[in-house]
DNA sequence: ATTTATACTGTATATATATTCAGTAAAATT
DNA sequence: AATTTTACTGAATATATATACAGTATAAAT
């Protein structure tokens, strides 16, 4: 989509404030009101902008007929859906990012940052299977029992956190698997965060 | 909040689908449009009903200054939460609604009508675990394969579904459960829905 | 039994609102 | 160098819209 200026970035959030606010578009005047213009084509014209870039569309005739187009809406609720690679950290670079998917705030007990695509069967018996999202909380502080995203070198796994003194132990929730045991101070071990939820998509 | 009349229902659920549909609220003449009124004074009158019970907020002198209150405008995104009982069927009534959770549209491929609370561990090898939201499509159209919700007499049951001519199967994801096998056509035996998605709160 | 709420039609109108036209001026693009 | 885009002011206007007023009729509440 194409960029939007200052002035017409301004205008969108304004379009966006006042829905919030009020539940329903502002007319051209009431963003001149918010804005600062003097004139209602100022607005009129801002309008006509954001509509050929694509940010809105305008219904012709209608007062207060503005409506902001899926991707301009959407932006503000979206959360990354990241796949977890045998190789490589789960970082929110663009290139990891499988796609963005619709997110209300309090749909789990925390908040969190991204969702993390399952690969493999090794956290089966916790209920975890192939292809799940689990919510991800970026966070080192970790406690027993907790199913971290742990990093060791390249490799990102996501296992039972058990820790004892300086040992720490990730327990893969199926017999078949093995436990890494590893010292905390290890170089190139990192804990990236935790789960706090999980999405199946049938 | 005060009950709705049938009429007034029909309005507010115009309303609704208006704003989903254009992005903002409709004009009186718009409400006669989409429900066959021929005088403007109708809309007008339920609007100011709506008002009175609370439903909606209206700004004087404002076009289209309709806002839906909170109460209203959440309704259409939450979804009711049904405690899997034993005996008794996940009926929508209020008595089993646990609680109700913020929704947004497109969270799973399909949409679907309320989250089941698991209990017992039945289904655990399909990845489904105890306290576990298991969302489910109302519907008696279910595949080989599918993950049903079952009702027999009283018991309710979230079961793999298996049918081979007028025999069903139903059958846990765990060994040590036993299997169900019933005739289609026996008496109180119905198929509630079928399992489209699945959220862990950790 | 009387009042109030529901559920409209039909007409009228002040005003809220979109939208066009005429300018000015600077910045960006071609 | 010429054209387009951005960023406005200012005035004018057709029409979209809320809203009041006058009725009619039935159902519900007090």
């Amino acid at each position: 989509m194409k960029e939007l200026t200052i002035q017409q970035k301004k205008v969108l959030q304004c379009i966006k404030f006042y829905i919030k606010k009020t539940g329903f578009p502002p007319t051209r005047a009431d963003i001149c009101r918010e804005l600062g213009f003097k004139s209602p084509n100022a607005a009129e014209s801002h309008l006509r902008a954001l509509e050929k870039k694509g940010y809105i569309t305008i219904e012709n005739g209608a007062s207060r007929g503005i409506n902001l187009t899926e991707n301009t809406a959407e932006k503000s609720q979206t959360i990354p859906v990241i796949g977890l690679v045998a190789a490589g950290s789960p970082t929110l670079a663009d290139e990891n990012i499988e796609k963005h998917i619709p997110y209300q705030e309090s749909l789990f007990l925390s908040d969190f940052d991204y969702f993390l695509r399952v690969k493999g069967l090794s956290m089966k018996d916790a209920g975890i299977m192939e292809d799940d999202l689990v919510a991800i909380k970026k966070t080192s502080e970790v406690r027993n029992g907790d199913i971290v995203v742990a990093r060791f070198e390249d490799e990102v796994t996501l296992k039972y956190f058990q820790s004892s003194g300086d040992q720490i132990k990730l327990i893969p929730a199926k017999n078949d698997f093995e436990e890494i045991h590893i010292n905390k101070e290890t170089e190139g071990f990192f804990i990236e965060g935790k789960s706090v939820g999980l999405i199946r998509e049938n």
